[in-house]
DNA sequence: TAAGTTTGTTTCAAACTTGAACCAAGCGGT
DNA sequence: ACCGCTTGGTTCAAGTTTGAAACAAACTTA
């Protein structure tokens, strides 16, 4: 077939949109690394963790939840394990896994630096754009999401995993990723 | 001033911004380093090289249009230099400046790599949204940037730039970064 | 015109990412 | 129990990114 080109208008938005992730994740990246020392990805795990029961997850349910693969994880779990923001665990009820947990040091950077990182989100997206484009924001994303992620499966079986309850945040506004 | 936390509307919209991003880039990648050789931004020098007058573009013109700091077009433009697909040449008018311009080989490889390119972009986005989405897209993502790029000045002096002539694109339908 | 400053680019080391290869533990037959 | 396959993680080397420092060519101004 002979390829479908882009027409204007969505040249338009694909070049605003590769500008405009770029810029914005440089610009929460910068933030997290002055003010807590740490790229985005690994204030996402300590987020994510914090919201865990238990404060703990196994490294392939956080990876898939992260959108990131094992390996990468592997590399960024280490490194906070090194400065004693995460501990790994052996999980009990299958001998393969890892769990990562967030210990108390880890939990108390993630306080720290929550406010910051969050008014940096507010002030480079949520300030910039109108309650309705929220809306639309996630839709498209959540579609675009949605089609990609275990297209190497097909069958998406849908989330049934453990029937771990959910504890509520544990920072009160959550950390937000 | 106590942290203004983002809503549930607002965190959904995040969350689904950070996977959507996170699983499209990957995507990208995947494909063009499959079918190209070469990440996404590698690609994106070459097609903004292949639409800029006489197929070159002063390094710094070039860092601030993908968004990417100078040190990091260093390395892209040496690498893509030492794969035959770029050329640098020196400036006449300003001798400290340097431009990379799209040798022959890499126009080649660039229009064999285009239509896949394209294609990808198509299935993952651009299949997945309606049209009305596209422009709320780009309504959203050139809001976000607008705000975001050169925040160090203030002063946005508005490109005003060498009056350069733009020619028409040389991939009959642009290779779109 | 000689500082002193700004602008354009590169360099370098440290940090991060990728993907393929590897190991170990579960799982499903036989 | 044994074999082969899948799943969960890590390792390793090669590739990429970052940020600060170094240079060099303009520009400014006394």
């Amino acid at each position: 077939m002979t390829t479908r080109w882009l027409t204007p208008e969505e040249q338009r938005a694909w070049r605003a949109y590769i500008a405009a992730s770029r810029l914005l994740e440089d610009a929460i990246d910068r933030q997290l690394q002055q003010d807590g020392g740490m790229p985005h990805l690994f204030y996402s795990v300590l987020a994510n963790l914090s919201e865990a029961p238990d404060r703990q997850l196994r490294m392939t349910d956080l990876a898939e939840t992260l959108k990131i693969t094992r390996s990468r994880l592997t590399y960024v779990v280490s490194r906070l394990e090194r400065d004693g923001l995460v501990r790994r665990e052996t999980c009990s009820w299958d001998k393969r896994s890892s769990l990562a947990a967030l210990t108390d040091e880890g939990m108390a950077l993630l306080e720290r630096t929550a406010p910051g990182h969050v008014e940096t989100v507010r002030s480079t997206l949520f300030d910039r754009i109108t309650p309705e484009q929220v809306g639309q924001l996630e839709e498209i994303c959540t579609g675009i999401a949605r089609g990609l992620q275990g297209e190497d499966d097909g069958t998406r079986a849908g989330a049934e995993e453990v029937p771990w309850r959910r504890r509520s945040s544990p920072c009160s506004g959550s950390p937000s990723d």
